[in-house]
DNA sequence: CCGCCATATGCGTGATCACTTATATGAATA
DNA sequence: TATTCATATAAGTGATCACGCATATGGCGG
């Protein structure tokens, strides 16, 4: 059973696999370690952003920074999180929604 | 390999799951179904509260509820939830923290 | 040392979110 | 039908967050 008493560590997990640019950085990392400039042009984000959304990662142990050269490549720690998505990713499509078709016409 | 494609549904997931009240919700309704006010004894939250977090939850098909009699019964969906929340838990405490001890004296 | 490249950080801002105070719905009872 | 209990919704507010702009650091070639 769930250790209550861990909810808060999970959650803050959880909020940083909560923003969508966040969650396709790592998703791009599962492939292969990359440097900052490589995910920028990726993503399409602002190196500014990505550099922003590394650092959380980092902090909480998510990547793990390389240097080479002048370049910083960030990896996963393991792959052990792709796993995790994967099966968190085939869990939410066997979710059933309530009718919440307010929008439909 | 993780489908980038449903990043942004996945993410959504994650928002509700990072919310440290919601967890503990979801983490009290694991043993079993709980009434409205059962929740809001356990958690300490108030009524309004518990019922805005059900909400969330309910629309997005993490919770199930349940009328009987005057009571509204919430339900994990199944308990495949708990096993990941499980599995998170404990990757994340495998995880390796960089220094960042800014605080320490 | 100076300039260039790759990356990181600090501040400001608009948006999102959690939570509170009222209020509404809906069932059960008198 | 009026009242009470259980739950849901609505509007307002303070806090947090993502992102852009400007700037700082740090390695490398000249």
């Amino acid at each position: 059973m769930i250790d209550c008493g861990g909810v808060k560590s999970l959650s803050e997990i959880f909020k940083l696999l909560s923003e969508p640019n966040r969650l396709r950085i790592l998703c791009g990392l599962g492939l292969e370690c990359q440097s900052v400039g490589s995910i920028v042009e990726e993503t399409g984000l602002s190196q500014t952003n990505v550099s922003f959304h590394l650092r959380l990662l980092r902090e909480a142990g998510l990547v793990r920074p390389e240097k080479r050269g002048p370049f910083v490549y960030y990896c996963l720690p393991n792959q052990k999180l792709l796993e995790l998505l994967e099966d968190f990713r085939a869990w939410t499509e066997t979710l059933e929604r309530p009718d919440q078709c307010k929008e439909a016409g």
